[in-house]
RNA sequence: GUGGGUGUAGCUCAGCCGGUUAGAGCACCAGGUUGUGGCCCUGGUGGCCGCGGGUUCGAAUCCCGUCACUCACCCCA
């Protein structure tokens, strides 16, 4: 063999390998299901757009957009970047063909694969897999319990029930601003208590100070004010209803007036799923709502609401809870001689129009090995044919997994095995 | 971008106070007489001991550098 390898995944990526992608078929498949249940249909959007969608959409003064994202000049001169999230671009494409004209509420789901060039950790890559959603036109609270019931519903239905549902309000441009100012005045006698992190947070985004890990700043962050509490009529409306809503739909849930999403187009609802023994990278899924970005985009003043979750966490997670199966062939064909082999891949031909999964034995080698191998994919049943099979136009089978035999005829194998 | 940890066979690891041809288990392949797998036995394939330099008679082993992986910070799914 050789030694180490030539070429090798760039950093932060990964392949994904069976069984593993026996598993993201059955999460694919899972948020398909759910996902319609609620009317939501998929859109395919690209992995590369022009720059400024996403600088505008996440935020200028972001991290993502400063220093995370793959961006880079194509052969026509235009800066293009590798997306970094999803909301972004499906933003761009509602308004770009004009999807508000389809009946409302206008409800879509997409899958892919997404980009930060960051400094891979546990659960963080450079590429990464998120299944989202973003639902348009409907500002009731009403849409915001479906879409996080949904994320309740989905997350139930792959069997991931040790997590936990955030959700806060960061209030709309009538209400932040104050807020904010209420903040500075707070942090801004105490500011030599903060880490330094902190302190460059309290010129560039004061409210990531409320989830600083860092001990002395928790200590300096008591009493500050909160939003929930300066959130403005129709905000502090619209987070009440929707608790009401998410009790109803018996989604539980806990208020974190302290959690705070990093991209800046989120209003009002915003919403995280953290699970336990994930390392620090612990959120599964997050989102929220987003008022304002469709018009940014020069759209309709279109309300809208979605979330992402990030696969390769929750795979993470189901593979804890669930043990990964291999499928395995329901037959293995033996053949002894290169008549029998022909006659092999001629049945195996005919089974396999019926999408049963059948392997053939190499017709030259021992019996013993065409069984090892057979074994090895622990198929359900091998059937031998030799010569005297041939003869009597027969087939001997053997169940692998209770060694059990007989004789069957060649024409009536596809009963056999659809049959029971 | 910052800090810690780790790099020996496909995988999990031993060897590492320097000393003969670098090991184990698992995996893989082949045999253990005629057409029967698993279990067992035997044999085999497979390593520039991450890479480069240094110290030394001699380096997987000590030193320096570098790269990769990994965890954490930052940030986030």
């Amino acid at each position: 063999m050789s030694g180490a390898p030539q070429y090798k995944t760039l950093k932060g990526m990964q392949d994904i390998l069976p069984p593993d992608t026996f598993l993201w078929q059955s999460v694919e498949q899972a948020a398909h299901r759910i996902f319609s249940a609620f009317g939501f249909q998929e859109i395919r959007v690209p992995v590369l757009e022009t720059t400024s969608i996403f600088s505008r959409s996440i935020g200028e003064q972001t991290d993502i957009v400063e220093k995370e994202m793959y961006t880079f000049t194509d052969k026509g001169g235009r800066s293009v970047s590798l997306r970094p999230e999803g909301t972004a671009a499906v933003v761009r494409s509602f308004v770009e063909h004009n999807l508000h004209s389809l009946p409302s509420p206008q409800k879509f789901y997409y899958s892919g694969p997404m980009f930060r060039y960051e400094r891979p950790q546990s659960g963080r890559f450079r590429q990464f897999f998120q299944i989202g959603v973003e639902a348009f036109s409907d500002p009731h609270p009403r849409m915001d319990a479906e879409v996080i019931s949904m994320l309740g519903r989905f997350l139930m239905a792959i069997g991931l029930e040790q997590v936990s549902f955030q959700i806060n309000s960061i209030g709309c441009e009538q209400c932040r601003p104050a807020y904010k100012d209420a903040l500075l005045l707070f942090f801004a006698d105490k500011k030599e208590h903060l880490c330094p992190d902190c302190v460059r947070r309290f010129d560039r985004n004061p409210l990531r100070i409320l989830d600083c890990k860092v001990s002395r700043c928790i200590e300096a962050r008591t009493g500050a004010p909160r939003i929930t509490d300066h959130l403005c009529q129709d905000c502090r409306m619209h987070f009440g209803k929707l608790q009401e809503l998410l009790v109803l739909l018996d989604v539980s849930f806990t208020v974190n007036p302290e959690m705070v999403r990093g991209l800046d187009y989120y209003t009002r609802t915003t919403f995280e799923v953290t699970s336990k023994g994930l390392g620090s990278q612990n959120a599964v899924a997050a989102g929220g709502r987003y008022n304002r970005l469709v018009k940014e985009f020069g759209g309709p003043d279109t309300p809208a609401i979605g979330f992402a979750v990030g696969m390769e966490r929750i795979a993470e997670l189901l593979k804890r809870s669930v043990s990964l199966t291999w499928p395995v062939p329901a037959a293995f064909l033996a053949a002894l001689g290169d008549t029998a082999g022909n006659e092999v891949l001629r049945i195996a031909d005919v089974l396999r129009r019926q999408n049963l999964w059948v392997e053939v034995g190499d017709c030259h080698s021992s019996l013993k090995s065409q069984l090892r191998r057979a074994d090895r994919l622990a198929a359900r049943f091998v059937f031998i044919l030799g010569d005297e099979e041939l003869r009597s136009g027969t087939l001997k089978w053997k169940n692998l997994a209770d060694a059990s035999q007989g004789e069957v005829k060649i024409a009536e194998l596809q009963d056999f095995l659809t049959g029971g």
